[in-house]
DNA sequence: TGTAAATTGGGACAAATGTCCCGCGATTAA
DNA sequence: TTAATCGCGGGACATTTGTCCCAATTTACA
């Protein structure tokens, strides 16, 4: 429910001393919003600690939670491959630290350090993997099928999530997880 | 509608000749499936002609089209980056030829053809980008909101989907797909 | 400490979508 | 040729989800 990427996080760390100050750290309060949808992103950051969550919003005013994302995950990646503006606005969820470096120095390290480069590519496969199975499950059960499934992982978790924040990651109206939640137990 | 990747199939095909033997062609007819979900790939496949849907079958029978996938498109790319099995089954749409190269191989060109390695980069945040609004669009939306949309998306191409594949990839039943059809026009 | 704002819970009704079923025409296979 | 299958269209009804609204509770903060 929450993804992570130790692996990254350790090869970040293991960087870190040599790069100098190529790779700075920032933090964020809880709720504060540190990327813009539609904007140009000036760095990409790996989750130090805490929780964010991406979030895109439509025309229509709704929010749609694609994730929640914890240590070692990354932000901004996607923007600094294609080289566009970015698709999502992130929010912290809780306090966080990142790790931030700029979009050249992102493409060096891809070219420049395999191990960095096998990391992303796993990343990115790993990011495609699951959307494409959380995408299934949203269009092909109901809210009331996948509920139970969803708070077993929370469950399994430490935080808990305001409702606004598993509504939008379900992609249904906080009304209508709240008959779920009556409707069963 | 239609993903494509050309600069993958360009640099496939400059590839080719100092390749060797390393990458084959196969052909599949319309309406074969060549991926099978949950089952270990073999090869990965980059589209030289004709157009092919990825689908995930759940549990309770329902499929979900994730997307259609053109030339160019890459098939089998994640499963080798993860090392896990398919997250989904591939199916053609039309007649399709393919490139196909082995496991090994794709790891190779990955490490030692930096052009590659960028597209395949580029390919996968592509991929994350379009399913995370595709996402966000179906749940946000209603259908009979997405429906003119995609219409014109397909006017636009010069396949005609069934209404299978239509509602499949819409993620409805194919009686709902009618109900809005006849509804507007 | 007190007030405003956000969160939570839910009633009543409307809209969207699914399920089940039937029939028709075209394509496929025996 | 005949039977079987498949794609298409749609009626009738059930279920799911949204919308609008109001009230109780909690949280934030001045």
């Amino acid at each position: 429910m929450i993804q992570t990427n130790l692996d990254l996080l350790q090869l970040i760390n293991d960087i870190l001393p040599a790069a100098g100050g190529a790779i700075t750290i920032r933090q964020f309060d809880a709720g504060q919003r540190f990327i813009f949808q539609e904007q140009e992103i000036l760095q990409i950051y790996i989750i130090r600690s805490g929780v964010v969550k991406p979030l895109i919003t439509e025309e229509n005013g709704k929010e749609y939670i694609l994730e929640f994302l914890g240590e070692g995950e990354m932000l901004g990646e996607v923007e600094a491959i294609r080289g566009t503006k970015t698709v999502c606005s992130v929010d912290a969820v809780t306090p966080v630290s990142l790790y931030a470096m700029g979009v050249g120095q992102f493409h060096y390290f891809l070219q420049t350090v395999p191990a960095f480069n096998t990391l992303v590519l796993r990343l990115l496969a790993t990011r495609v993997a699951n959307s494409s199975v959380k995408m299934a499950r949203q269009q092909l059960y109901t809210m009331a099928e996948l509920l139970p499934r969803l708070q077993k992982m929370l469950a399994a978790q430490q935080i808990a999530f305001t409702k606004q924040d598993l509504a939008g990651y379900m992609g249904i109206s906080v009304r209508s997880l709240n008959r779920l939640l009556k409707g069963d137990g």
